[in-house]
DNA sequence: CTCCTTTGTGAACATGAATTCACATGATAC
DNA sequence: GTATCATGTGAATTCATGTTCACAAAGGAG
């Protein structure tokens, strides 16, 4: 097959992200061993040369997406110094990661791992949180600045942000495609922007 | 083991109940024909006696899925007129059934079905179109009687509203029960239902 | 060039799960 | 009470997948 040999830290990051990808396109089912294997253009036995089993494989997948992710964020953060703009961005990004992985839903919002490894379970509530975090933090900076009404609590806006997506994310792939999620996205931003962002007009309601 | 043999359609419905109860309580990887089986009391291989493979079995237990979740809905009808009391209701409906049942997030919103039978994932978007197309309709006539914000797209405010559940599910049984959804789901109700109710006080802003 | 380590290969092995089948046993009609 | 049919059982079969192992070949060190 592949005549070529490489060192084994390229190994595991193209077998890392091969398992990410066979688990956007096929689901935990077709994260099997071999079927990585085939991927990355090698015999299932190779991969023992490179992760202990299929356990730790699975785990440096969750670790690559992770990486992915947290990136996605970070980034934004250097677009716009305005809380709106870079949740906006954020969802923006979400709807081309998930019309180009899929890996997204699959691993964040499914329970695909929970039968899995013992650690992935964990590994994958810590990216939640990770990335919810962070989310925490753009919107208390808008909150800081006076662009995000003062009386949400963070974190249940974050993971109210993360209902933006989640549910457009599995309808597409459940759809193959068919639903539209950029509409979605773009609707459900306008509402939910005006959800949280301090009015400008001169008004002062109460949360309740 | 269990002396009585029940006919056929009892024992359907058994068995149907079990695979739910095993798919909400150990993920995809639970729903195995000698788990089911064990639950039911019965050996692997009486099972095909029910029906004719696993495939079956599976399709079986998202038709009963479907059963008790367009029943929550209709239920929810007959409680109260208003539209916005109605969506509220089935939002703590929801909270109970993931405390209960965990079974909700693990079938409609997750992909575990999808590596399964091929007919299983049409069934899973047939009953997510089906609720949503139940909210939808709350949706429609809150905005009829004047209670609900009449710019708001009804398909995107029902997903949105779905929005408001999933990831708390997920975060739910990912934490094994850490998560508050009791008290995320209030608050994210609150902020939700000024998004989309009628402002009672003399305003009228546009959506955008 | 030669040696030695690392990486890749194919066959073999183990395991778990779905399915089939011959047989047993409960329920039911007559 | 007996015959019959549906339901339940346990063993056997098949299949997919994870894993191990002995061997081959590439690539660098000397």
């Amino acid at each position: 097959m592949s005549l070529e040999k490489l060192g084994t830290e390229v190994r595991r990051r193209q077998i890392a992200a091969a398992a990410l990808e066979a688990l956007a396109a096929g689901g935990p089912k077709a994260l099997s061993v071999g079927a990585v294997a085939r991927r990355v253009g090698l015999v299932p036995s190779a991969i023992y040369r490179h992760f202990r089993g299929k356990d730790e494989m699975t785990v440096a997948a969750i670790g690559l997406f992770r990486e992915r992710i947290m990136e996605n964020i970070r980034a934004v953060r250097e677009e716009s110094p305005d809380a709106l703009e870079r949740l906006e961005s954020v969802l923006n990004r979400h709807v081309r990661m998930i019309r180009d992985n899929i890996a997204m839903p699959r691993v964040v919002f499914s329970d695909s791992l929970a039968g899995g490894p013992a650690g992935a379970k964990k590994l994958v509530l810590g990216n939640i949180r990770l990335y919810l975090d962070g989310l925490a933090d753009i919107i208390k900076e808008g909150q800081a600045a006076g662009t995000i009404r003062p009386e949400l609590a963070p974190e249940t806006t974050a993971v109210m942000f993360l209902g933006l997506i989640m549910p457009a994310a599995i309808l597409w792939h459940l759809t193959e495609g068919g639903f539209d999620v950029t509409r979605h996205a773009a609707r459900a931003w306008s509402t939910f922007r005006n959800a949280i962002a301090v009015n400008t007009s001169s008004q002062k309601r109460g949360g309740r």
